[in-house]
DNA sequence: ACCTTGGTTTCATTATGTGAAACTAGGTTT
DNA sequence: AAACCTAGTTTCACATAATGAAACCAAGGT
């Protein structure tokens, strides 16, 4: 399951360039890999002949290639909430004067798919693609809550339960309160979980089935409003969530999983 | 060199289900595939395993996956203009007040790596990672005609020549009399070649070697300005242009091509 | 001149990918 | 309903391609 065949492998080792957020030297990569020398060698080397990374002769270094940031244009249009999402989303932002972000569940991480900010706009791309942890995150928590049990119990097992601030839930237990809170509301909050000064409220996207299709939040700081100020924008956050919901659905947004497909 | 093992191959299908811009059917694409049907099959199914394509089990199609969305994220921060040029960008854009784009070259295609739109701001991905054709936009014929001899020769083999407007060059001399003007001015523009109404004035970003690094665009349409108005935004492009290249330098951008690595 | 560290290449071994053919499930025609 | 498509999936003997221990090379350092 880990790895299928020698795509799967190689992929990984992209992965693993792609963490560290920074140009890699072989030899990095190398001690934190689980191959061998050469193999992880071939490895990067047919991923930089197909432009996957990009390596750098001077400083010996990998990064992701630009070749991904083309096929990700690809993704975001046809597999992601945020072509469908986009109006909605816009009219919220105007609306509440908020920053706004859309965000799916991915593997076990929280990525977020689009995002407006009210005040200073642009950078987007720099924005959609982050990922970030789904137990300290308002739209993290919102999509876990409304997942199957079976989902749950997998995205909790790989959750690293860092402390981020004083008021970060760190047990699997207090996540779990928070998670059956937020099923019983409707939607839930960041209260300053990830970063200090940083809460918000968070909407899921559902579908008829009531499978989570994404979330919805609008993010502020503790010094321009508080939680009952954020409550206030849950109408507007139900009703544009619905509205997406309503239209994913008619533009046949799969409503399942891809079905995990019987591997080597 | 067309596919390095069975990594090359895979990304090859990888790349042919997102080139579709819509979901595809497994015969869709076998059609198009120079890969029998079951090893096709195979590849798509490790694909799909790896969340690099998202497989509708409704519909029995393929469109990218959500983990490129996150890979490319990555790619963009580390390996392209983009995060050195942004400050550069922004006030480009705020000076001139239309639309900016910052686009390198990819392969023998004009890559879209950021965007500013003056009025109507936001949505970036969805430009970002768009990719062009060299041969008729601005950005392409200037870092085309910045180019090393050689890469001229072999982007200009793969280009299709498509007449998309009546000012659209459509033969490789014509296309080699405008770069060598380009080349003489320093600059160069788009004059209704890609787009009917859609003009704008391009300059490329050049290392301190003389490289491109990529590429810098100001555009408007015919019923605002006339190709006399753009070219008063060149001293600013100019400006711009050598200080994301001063930026980059320093920041130290790969100056080189990944050299090509000896493949299989 | 002699190590050491980091990167690259070789090559016998073995696992993996390969694809013709056979199979199955829906749908359509006779 | 039986025969017949068409599109997708599985099998399996075979060949190719991936593997990794070891050897090699190139810089820097001592």
């Amino acid at each position: 399951m880990t790895s299928d065949g020698t795509v799967g492998k190689a992929l990984e080792v992209l992965d693993q360039v792609a963490a560290y957020g920074r140009p890699v030297r072989f030899s990095e990569v190398l001690a934190a890999s689980s191959f061998p020398k050469p193999t992880l060698y071939r490895f990067l080397q047919t991923l930089t002949n197909q432009r996957m990374l990009a390596y750098d002769p001077d400083r010996q270094t990998y990064s992701p290639g630009v070749r991904l940031v083309r096929l990700a244009h690809a993704a975001w249009e046809q597999s992601t909430l945020a072509p469908i999402a986009r109006p909605h989303v816009d009219a919220l932002s105007a609306a509440v004067g908020e920053t706004v972000h859309l965000a799916q569940l991915d593997h076990a991480q929280v990525l977020y798919i689009d995002k407006r900010n009210a005040n200073n706009p642009v950078q987007m791309f720099s924005q959609a693609g982050k990922v970030g942890p789904a137990y300290c995150t308002g739209v993290g928590k919102v999509m876990l809550a409304f997942s199957d049990p079976a989902t749950i119990d997998a995205v909790i097992e790989q959750q690293s339960f860092h402390r981020f601030t004083a008021a970060t839930l760190t047990t699997p237990t207090a996540l779990r309160t928070e998670l059956s809170d937020i099923r019983a509301n409707g939607y839930g909050f960041d209260r300053e979980e990830h970063e200090p000064g940083i809460i918000c409220v968070a909407m899921p996207i559902l579908s008829d089935g009531g499978r989570v299709l994404g979330a919805l939040s609008v993010t502020s700081t503790t010094s321009r409003t508080n939680l009952a100020g954020l409550e206030s924008y849950v109408p507007i956050l139900q009703d544009t969530a619905s509205k997406i919901a309503r239209d994913a659905q008619s533009w046949s947004f799969p409503d399942h999983d891809a079905k995990e497909q019987t591997g080597r």
